[in-house]
DNA sequence: TTAAACTGTTAGACTAGTCTAAGAAAGTTA
DNA sequence: TAACTTTCTTAGACTAGTCTAACAGTTTAA
């Protein structure tokens, strides 16, 4: 079965909605405010994905994806982070470029397509923002981790990824020396608002909470 | 200007026709038969494409791109032909898959990824089917080429491409063991069907007119 | 426990791209 | 040049995806 673009947008958003907040009910609304239209829009859709059997709704219920359902969004996860691999990897891309050029390639309906461009890349397991790629059977990689505002004072840890996938995070990430694989050190915390002293390499940075909450990391 | 994936095809439809059948006028019938449309429906399209001035068309009249429409056919031209060149040189793609993957990727829209494809395939000057590739500035390389079916008994030349780009064309030639730079020897031409003998390394093969005008040679 | 606030649904409208059916213009040929 | 054929255009309809406006259901909190 063949799907549209918005609707293999429907089905990613859901899906990503439902790991980031592990029990928390998914309504029309947030549904609507992730992709960028209205909830009357977002309601006419779904009722089309559940006509096709892709998601279990009852009017007034919450929302989730039938087992063909999730494996479509899996695919198109699988998709969307092999390419922002290839670009970085390959094409030379910076790691705020990536997201939304990959957002249009994940829809390329070509099942050899996405199994060469694995190949192509060596099987990688986790894309430049340290998100797991599903393999072709829709397995991925977990990797325990933590946000770095978690982690206590005088503490070592290494970032392996970021909560916060905009552009302009990872702008700022990546202007003040982090990414993937660096070595951070806690230096201290302050009580009052959790300012972060951290070293990194042979810097001493200062960040808000807002940013430690952004950045995984693995001690 | 951004343009619908359809009015891309529209726009390359067009300037493809124009450049196959240099002098010929394009109709509304042409241009709805090479993109698999009825003819009100490539009616109602070039006028949404005359309001956008990317067409000269007047009622009853032909149709000619103007100098923007053109442009942007160019520009999809190139990405098809720089997608289909990766897919066959880095994903190990065959000659009669590349097309159909191409006619979806042409359409995604990133100045960089075009230019840092470009740059990852080595600046291609043709594609694996022997076509000119556009550069940056829309301007292609021209090769002086012939038909196989042109060129006389007991002559030496090698293939440099296809007119015929469909997959079953490119499956028989592949499956016959032509290919771009193979060696070809025109060893006879029967009068009556223009039926050839050819030689290529040490086979030797009998192709039918039908094939033989769809093979493009330089001697 | 009922009123207010929030969330979800429906109805009606719009655009892009397509179709069929019918009619108009142009080209061809006897 | 009149009749026929072909090509082109128009009108009206349909689907997908979106919107606004209004109404319905659910939740919250006074």
């Amino acid at each position: 079965m063949v799907l549209t673009f918005t609707e293999e947008n429907y089905l990613k958003s859901l899906f990503k909605i439902s790991i980031e907040n592990e029990n928390q009910e998914v309504g029309t609304t947030t549904l609507a405010a992730v992709l960028g239209v209205k909830a009357a829009t977002a309601n006419d859709m779904l009722k089309k994905l559940k006509e096709k059997d892709l998601v279990l709704y009852e009017k007034y219920g919450k929302i989730t994806l039938s087992i063909v359902g999730r494996t479509k969004a899996i695919e198109v996860l699988r998709k969307h982070r092999l390419w922002e691999t290839f670009l970085y990897e390959k094409l030379e891309f910076s790691w705020d470029e990536i997201h939304a050029v990959a957002e249009q390639l994940e829809h390329i309906q070509s099942e050899k397509l996405v199994e060469q461009l694995d190949k192509f890349l060596g099987y990688p397991a986790f894309d430049p923002h340290g998100d797991p790629i599903p393999n072709q059977n829709g397995e991925m990689k977990v990797q325990f981790k933590e946000t770095l505002s978690q982690i206590p004072m005088g503490t070592n840890c290494k970032m392996v990824g970021v909560k916060d996938n905009s552009s302009a995070f990872l702008q700022y990430v990546g202007k003040l020396g982090l990414g993937i694989n660096v070595d951070i050190l806690v230096v201290s915390i302050q009580d009052y608002d959790a300012m972060m002293l951290i070293e990194v390499g042979d810097q001493t940075l200062t960040i808000s909470s807002k940013c430690s909450e952004n950045i995984y990391v693995v001690q």
